[in-house]
DNA sequence: GATTGTCGGATTGTCAACAATTCGGCTTTG
DNA sequence: CAAAGCCGAATTGTTGACAATCCGACAATC
């Protein structure tokens, strides 16, 4: 049983799921850089494939909302205003109090286990400065955590649209502070919160938490 | 200008475009039934189009939800069951909720009008028995009002995913009991709320509103 | 001088054929 | 008789070529 839960799930094998993947990361990490023009046929000779499956991937990511389509224009990479950054925060404040509520309930002590070896993770990443790119999706791995929990499969699928949106934020703040990512101290009280009794200090924290990080982020963009 | 706002925006022009709003259709209307079984092949001689842009259009509705690919199986219209349900309502109250909120202080005499026009709509549509689809579209769109007048518009595309599911819902439940869809009375109480000044009884009156729609729909689900 | 018409280049949209993968049942084997 | 291996049909995945569309700039016209 504990072998099996070591298992991971196998790479996608098809190509457009590659291919999401492959674009995906390589627009939150910032490698094709905000607001740059894209073509199918380019990118389909730089990717080694052909149009077919690409189209199939970058229809993926336009929904997601991380590429857009000009038609006959091109393909952009997602610029971010002031008011979509303020769009994602507020909408995630919403989603993530809801999660607490449906999972609050669901919190055995392996769940409490599982948020505690997600926290040390996020710690142990931002040690290490290997990967500049650790630290975000371990912090974004932790707030999985109560969407999981809650077993609310819709709440889920949302949380997994929005992330990326907010994995792209990050790392352009990242690259543009030149900074370490999350702070270790700025989840303590998260981890004490989500782990103790009062479920109404929780969503307190949250809606704190998350206008906290808005604030501290929403510095540098151009209010276009 | 008054001319220029009546104009509608041209039909999409593209195969998948239409094939997506064509293959949406289907399913919501029940004519290709809950659980029915499709292939790429079939479907795109019946659509008298090749697989390229019916793949798209396929993977489109998959994302929302409309259909599941099992792959080298088949492709299989949804089906709903008790929890799809629970989760479509929750996620909805909580969407709708926001949406009050963040719409509540742009309740300009124009939104107002309009939420009002959306009700005669429902109302009319009603009572013309023609299309036993109509009212629901008529019904969901009057909801739409305050997604579209939050101004939100990342909250917005979550509600266009959402409406969706309901829409099959709906229609699943008119046909399974023969019935004539919305009542006339059950929205007033919306409305005139809506058009108030208590935000907190609009927000309370939603819980109501949802688990009533929730709770008198949700006798016939099978528990699978 | 401003509007309208036109043309070339670029980009996306579409198609039909081909390749790879999977599943279910049958056979084989111990 | 149970379990593993194998085979063929069905389905999806992929490709490269072709067609339709759109944009921007330049020319023509009023």
């Amino acid at each position: 049983m504990s072998s099996l839960a070591s298992l991971k799930p196998l790479e996608d094998t098809t190509i457009r799921g590659r291919t999401v993947d492959q674009l995906r990361r390589l627009v939150v990490t910032g490698e094709l850089a905000a607001g740059m023009r894209l073509t199918e046929t380019e990118l389909a000779c730089a990717l080694g494939i052909s149009r077919g499956p690409l189209r199939e991937a970058i229809r993926e990511l336009v929904d997601i909302g991380l590429l857009v389509s000009k038609p006959y224009k091109g393909l952009f990479v997602r610029e971010i205003t002031r008011k979509d950054l303020e769009e994602i925060y507020s909408l995630r404040t919403m989603l993530e109090k809801f999660a607490f509520q449906e999972a609050w309930d669901k919190r055995t002590p392996e769940a409490l286990e599982d948020l505690n070896s997600r926290n040390e993770r996020l710690i142990t990443t931002i040690g290490t400065g290997s990967d500049p790119f650790g630290p975000i999706e371990a912090e974004l791995h932790l707030h999985s955590w109560c969407y999981e929990l809650s077993g609310h499969s819709l709440l889920l699928q949302s949380w997994n649209r929005l992330k990326p949106n907010l994995q792209f934020y990050f790392a352009m703040h990242q690259q543009a502070h030149a900074r370490q990512g999350p702070e270790r101290k700025s989840h303590d009280l998260y981890i004490r919160l989500a782990s103790g009794t009062d479920l109404e200090a929780m969503l307190d924290h949250l809606n704190d938490h998350m206008r906290q990080g808005l604030e501290t982020t929403i510095g540098f963009i151009n209010t276009a």
